[in-house]
DNA sequence: AGACTATCTGAACGATCGGTCGTTCAGATA
DNA sequence: TATCTGAACGACCGATCGTTCAGATAGTCT
């Protein structure tokens, strides 16, 4: 492939309009938003976005696909940096929470807003909500799996419900902070996941008292 | 006040759009409900809701007050038979959970769909939904409060995080269960609790083992 | 019977929706 | 230089959005 000064321009105009798609989206959601006001806000034409996608839905799926990557490269990597265990598993919690707190797509979560839409809406889109979600839980499950293994957390846990615990404790804490008192929320969802691991884990002093 | 058969009829019909636009807002938000379908589904003309609301954000309003007083009578009373203390408070997650299990709203829960879509939306609607919500934890926490009065939990417990423990793990039952697996969601959301209310409970008897 | 009122309808409105059209322009190719 | 291609544009399409309005229907009151 040689340079291409067009693909390139391409390239970066797909970027952009991802980003703030996915960005609206967490507002919005994919289908409240509209072409007309992401071009605008933007500041391209509405038809410009078909020279990239066949249709709003192909946009809706790059979108998806581009939020899993901000959420591995915000959330996933950072965890993977703290050593292996129980220690791993609270910095991928605190990892999301920072996320959230310091307002990274303007609506919070875009996989919130995203499910609440289209757990009722049959299609491509959801298809792909649905495979994502379940990527998400299932590496948290290998997390609590390997602390396990490595004898940080009780024999007796099952990873399939922790799993359940923290992701649903990360997630309230988007409609908690916004809509009533943000400070709480994130205070909440914090100790109560890290208490919940330090009761289940052999070894508290590998995490803070509070 | 005289029987009046117009205005009898007038509320029937208010009571019907209200329940039908409530199933619909479940499913597709309160925005993202259109007069149009809604009064296709009903089978009544689209511009018979001026007669009853002046716009749409009135019948908005309205369904959010409808919305919550059916969580009362589904949720709220049915736990208010159970004896004060730890036993109230796990049939409050459990008639929940039963809600959501019976699919008595096609979209699981309203107030999921609409936290998610006005957490960003300033306005009336957004302050009545806060509102409500405020209202919901304040009676979990009141519920806290009066099991450890009681001497049913430990002394030590924050009401207002193990408040924010039961409604996340609640309502994330709603997405869990229509996105992945709906029997696994149910019983992740019903034992993390149960478990968490029996570990804080000096007498965890009182509650059903699993 | 006639005046009045609450409920509901059908037709129409301006705005916006997702999407298509032909066209323009910059950059690559030969 | 001549030709081709990818990106972006403005104008426009039919459909649907929330909303308005004049009028029909039906139940109440004098």
């Amino acid at each position: 492939m040689t340079q291409d000064g067009r693909r390139l321009r391409g390239q970066r105009s797909r970027e952009t309009i991802l980003a703030q798609a996915v960005g609206l989206a967490s507002v919005e959601g994919l289908d409240g938003l509209s072409l007309g006001r992401l071009a605008a806000e933007i500041g391209i034409s509405k038809s410009g976005f078909f020279a990239h996608w066949r249709d709003k839905q192909e946009l809706q799926l790059d979108a998806v696909d581009w939020a899993v990557r901000q959420w591995r490269e915000h959330i996933v990597v950072p965890a993977l940096h703290a050593p292996a265990g129980v220690r791993r598993l609270f910095a991928l919690h605190q990892a999301r929470l920072r996320f959230y707190a310091e307002r990274v797509l303007p609506g919070g979560c875009f996989f919130l807003a995203v499910q609440a839409e289209f757990d009722d809406h049959p299609g491509a889109v959801r298809t792909r909500i649905v495979q994502a979600l379940h990527n998400w839980e299932a590496f948290i499950r290998s997390l609590v799996e390997e602390a396990i293994a490595l004898g940080e957390l009780d024999q007796g846990v099952d990873p399939a419900q922790l799993a359940y615990e923290i992701e649903a404790l990360g997630m309230a804490a988007v409609p908690h902070s916004r809509l009533l008192d943000e400070r709480l929320a994130f205070a909440h969802a914090r100790r109560t996941v890290l208490q919940r691991l330090r009761g289940l884990c052999p070894n508290p002093s590998l995490l803070p008292e509070d």
